[in-house]
DNA sequence: CATATTGATCGTAAAGTTACGATTAATATT
DNA sequence: AATATTAATCGTAACTTTACGATCAATATG
């Protein structure tokens, strides 16, 4: 009858989920804005474009961070962070290879 | 507190953080690529490939569709699900241009 | 008509997220 | 040395997500 159920993820499902989960809120995707503009931003300064408190800004740093996406380098009592380009360069690719997959639907419903 | 106003991020944010939260779980990736292979898929087929329960499976297909990224037609007893094209074009081209914007660091830090 | 199948929804428990202020450790400045 | 600045972490509250079983309405089949 049915097929297994004995599948958990694929490495693709997980290490997509990850990196959409990453840019999954606003906030986020404005931090990666910020970064893609100016190329390398000390902490502080992302706080003063956020309309979010320092501690909330450090956790979505935290976040960004832990997927990877993200690295940041001590400047004296500052932390500057920027893309970590490799990383970002992956999720762009693996994002690209599930969008790209779709061919027309040949009209079996919907 | 759980969520954060949708008017203090730009619409471009919120609809970045809109895709990738809909595709921030393995389990929606997951589905996602079986629409992608099969083009339509009944939901109990679906149900059938995924290490989850009917409730579960129906409510991650319930977020896909709130994102838009999909669409369900009814068949009888049965719902064929399929992507809905136009919004997965435009989850595509959204995501694309936040990851284009990348030029390679001139090296303030990191 | 009676019963089975299908899939949405409800209720709910456990875990995770998001937000903030307070605190802490490190570095800078006076 | 004393104080200010910076950013991580802690503690906590409120909300959301994820999971499941139970139930319901709709269709299908005997």
């Amino acid at each position: 009858m049915g097929a297994s159920k004995t599948t958990t993820y694929s490495i693709q499902e997980n290490s997509v989920a990850k990196y959409a989960k990453a840019l999954s809120h606003p906030a986020r995707v404005a931090i990666m804005n910020l970064l893609l503009k100016k190329q390398a931003c000390v902490c502080g300064d992302i706080v003063d474009e956020l309309p979010l408190s320092q501690s909330t800004v450090s956790q979505h740093l935290k976040a960004l961070k832990e997927a990877g996406l993200i690295k940041g380098d001590i400047e004296g009592a500052s932390v500057c962070y920027c893309i970590d380009e490799k990383e970002w360069t992956k999720a762009k690719t693996q994002l690209n290879q599930l969008f790209e997959k779709l061919y027309i639907n040949t009209g079996k419903c919907c």
